[in-house]
DNA sequence: TCCCCTACCACTTTTGAATGGT
DNA sequence: AACCATTCAAAAGTGGTAGGGG
């Protein structure tokens, strides 16, 4: 069983930093504690050099890895039990940005949201005790702008911030992760804005530092742009879209479907669904502390009725049946008032690295207010995406 | 005009099939 | 025959940027 437990309160939460461990589920899913699951992500300090810059993820049509990529420890499964361990990205907020003048900048209302998409460790399922004897990578999780993708990555806007979403799920397949209970982690430093090209020339510089796929341009020498379209050969065009190493961990098309946000509390919730994600007061209380004055004018920014719907478009069919995870499923171990378990941030979102980012921060602290004793929003962002109904 | 996206480049790293040795 | 180690070609992946499009 994968269980809650261990940090209760916001102190600890803050002290745990990248060392997450589950805040203790509700009473209704004590009866599925037996232990406490701790995630660790790895590589922070190369997340924390990016974080501190302002992470960019580079998207591509024909989908791109991440640098960083994401790497984590697991602790505290059963090791005899199945688990089946996924990744999501989330907007961390409601706004899309630009680059400008050396900075981001919000640009405006968020893009509606592309289809969710859920990205599954290669591994999985594996028992507790594979899984925590070594490091977890998603290296090969891709990411993409293309809304019609067919081969699962991950689909993001660009010009928008995410964070990457860990879930800790036992169970013995793909196939039964709706009736298994799960446990979500996230890591703040992960937070990045994606872009199709890198705005910043800091990020470029720190990743050409760490990436040695970057090595062959940097030592490379010049560019021959003058050969540009003389060769009507794309080193894509030439190679299957699919390959040996295309995420062989993706959930199959036929297991990406979840029932939609419209659905059920959800519609309730319409709205700061992720800021509510990223609730629990510890990111909001921070962006107060960072930046009194220049929150004040966050409230130009709120948003009215975005749209966080999400709609899958992959619509595979051979499978008859497409399991899928709803929110009111009584194993949800997300409680429906409890602030501190809506979600595991330990930890408030990355800190702001500029006006627009902080007053987008304190568009969600404000957000996260006025949700206070609200219902459970997490579920705005299902774990599985969803086809089709 | 501005902003963002796409396609392409040259190079490095990774992958896995083929081969040879024990 | 089975296993392990090595080799090497192909595939995958990378950031920069010109050009295109909205």
């Amino acid at each position: 069983m994968v269980t809650a437990g261990g940090h209760r309160n916001m102190q600890q939460l803050c002290d745990s930093k990248l060392n997450l461990s589950m805040p203790c589920s509700p009473p209704a899913a004590d009866s599925y504690q037996q232990g406490c699951v701790r995630m660790t992500l790895e590589n922070a300090d190369l997340w924390t050099s990016f974080h501190s810059i302002g992470t960019e993820m580079i998207i591509t049509k024909q989908g791109r890895r991440m640098f960083p990529h994401c790497s984590v420890t697991v602790s505290g499964l059963q090791p005899f039990a199945n688990y089946v361990i996924m990744v999501d990205m989330l907007p961390v907020d409601s706004f899309k940005y630009k680059w400008k003048k050396e900075r981001w900048e919000v640009a405006g209302k968020a893009e509606p949201q592309p289809p969710h998409r859920t990205y599954m460790h290669p591994d999985s399922p594996a028992p507790g005790s594979h899984w925590m004897k070594q490091s977890l990578s998603f290296l090969k999780m891709k990411l993409t702008n293309n809304t019609l993708d067919q081969h699962g990555y991950i689909i993001l806007h660009s010009m928008h911030r995410y964070y990457p979403r860990f879930h800790v799920i036992q169970a013995d397949s793909p196939y039964t992760v709706r009736w298994g209970p799960f446990q979500t982690f996230s890591f703040p430093e992960t937070t990045f804005y994606a872009v199709t090209v890198y705005q910043n020339p800091k990020i470029t510089k720190l990743k050409i530092d760490h990436n040695p796929f970057a090595k062959g341009f940097r030592e490379g020498g010049t560019h021959s742009h003058s050969k540009r379209y003389r060769l009507n050969k794309s080193p894509l065009a030439k190679r299957p879209a699919l390959d040996r190493t295309s995420l062989p961990g993706n959930i199959p098309p036929d297991l990406q479907r979840m029932p939609s946000t419209s659905d059920s509390v959800q519609a309730e919730n319409h709205q700061a669904s992720t800021q509510a994600s990223l609730k629990g007061g510890q990111f909001s209380d921070l962006a107060l502390q960072q930046d009194p004055f220049e929150s004040l004018h966050a409230e130009s920014l709120e948003l009215q009725g975005y749209d966080y719907s999400c709609e899958e478009q992959m619509v595979p069919a051979s499978l008859p049946q497409q399991p899928y995870r709803s929110v009111e499923y009584a194993r949800m171990p997300f409680p429906s008032n409890d602030v501190d378990g809506v979600h595991n941030l330990s930890q408030p979102p990355p800190l702001p690295l500029n006006t627009a980012d902080r007053r987008a921060q304190q568009h969600d602290y404000n957000h996260q207010h006025h949700q206070q004793g609200n219902t459970a929003d997490w579920s705005q962002y299902p774990l599985l995406s969803y086809t089709s109904w």
